[in-house]
DNA sequence: TGTGTGCAACATGTATACAATTTAAGGCAA
DNA sequence: TTGCCTTAAATTGTATACATGTTGCACACA
């Protein structure tokens, strides 16, 4: 019971983080926290502290814990890094997948259609990170994983809006992610290495276009007058 | 004063599992840890879940924590898993090093052929270890890092007999790597990324090597009569 | 007005007592 | 002897009180 508060709390945490109620930066207050959860101070500092494990937070002495922010360097890489990450990751999975962890993917793309098309944008990108989650366990590498999971926490983040599309447009690329998860399991389930590495390739392609545009926006119009009905807005 | 112990606890526990002085599987009793390092059970707990988070130990509900195993699966992942990690690293490194990072690599990497030259293996298994840690923080790449780290951390343990050589064929290997070292700094320095990759994929050729003998020793001879002076021994 | 200093409030770090769980041993019946 | 149940010891998990460090504000002074 006990146990249940503590693992619960770690659980809403990892959500609220990626689900960015906790944004990037934010602090920690363990007093706060632990109040919040029904535990005591000692287990909640070891929960901080497994999620800086995970990459969540960043723990400094005497200063507490931060949510890990998502500086103009972090970005860089992350953008640099990840085709790498997942391709591997991909490959991996393809060779080393267990029919249970098969099965497995096919559930949490049922729950990750079903949130895109009820229009649930939270739940669709919190399924999406448990989707790619399975995938990184089928690889089955100790080595890559943390990698894939701390890639995993930003890509999170950042497509917070990814599946909350503002256009027919959008939502066509959604539709297309959607379709990609179910090539992906069959490429995985019938351990087709190339196909799966390039169908990764695309996903990524797909999300990263929509992400760079979350990250740098269309610009402002140049005309320095504020449209009439934008200003009566304000 | 308090948190110097707490940090010493935190690198001798480290230092000691790169030394196989903390063999894997091993247990880690917190009270008896706690006593031997003078701190209480309480933070030598966020000692042990920090020593998780980086990858050196693993904790199980209610069981405690262990030195992290090196079982078949996790060896195959190893040599599977590096070349990729290691020359990535290499050519961020070297597209990111910053001159002071410069600086620290080069005086590691003098206490690292100090420790070879003084035929001292345990040490020189340590700075190769820091050298090696030098590159991946050049790298400003929050995301491969944490796969380095654990990588790094095997790497050592498995090379705990690389630089106690056994015959003179031996001997001349360990002076290669440390001339790799040299030309790996100087790559890194001057930012040549694609020497650096080159070079950063011999060093692994050649310690893969040296390791896999590790793993895989030259079979007993196969005649059934033991030697008379080995029955002897007995 | 700007700067530095000291104190108070607050947040984090540690020790210890107690609770819960696991492990091992002992004893009993089949 | 083997298997299993009970119980005690050992180990891990949690709460709480206290110690230490940080932050921000008030106030003095240039």
């Amino acid at each position: 019971m006990t146990q249940n508060r503590k693992s619960q709390c770690l659980d809403t945490i990892r959500q609220q983080i990626l689900s960015l109620a906790l944004p990037p930066g934010s602090d920690l207050d363990e007093t706060k926290l632990g109040a919040e959860f029904g535990i005591s101070r000692t287990p909640l500092r070891e929960v901080l502290q497994k999620l800086a494990g995970e990459g969540y937070v960043d723990i400094t002495q005497n200063k507490g814990a931060k949510v890990v922010s998502m500086d103009m360097a972090v970005m860089r890489s992350f953008f640099q890094t990840a085709p790498l990450v997942y391709a591997n990751i991909a490959r991996l999975a393809c060779e080393n997948r267990s029919l249970p962890q098969v099965k497995a993917l096919k559930t949490s793309q049922q729950h990750f259609k079903k949130a895109t098309l009820n229009h649930d944008p939270a739940q669709a990108a919190m399924h999406n990170h448990q989707f790619h989650q399975i995938i990184g366990d089928m690889s089955q590498n100790c080595y890559l994983i943390p990698s894939l999971q701390r890639m995993l926490i930003d890509h999170t983040r950042l497509s917070q809006t990814f599946y909350r599309p503002a256009s027919l447009a959008e939502s066509v690329l959604v539709r297309q992610a959607c379709d990609q998860h179910d090539d992906m399991i069959t490429a995985i389930e019938d351990q087709q290495v190339e196909a799966a590495v390039a169908l990764t390739l695309q996903h990524w392609a797909l999300s990263q276009d929509r992400m760079e545009r979350f990250v740098r926006p269309d610009p402002l119009p140049v005309e320095l007058t504020i449209p009439k009905e934008t200003a009566h807005a304000i």
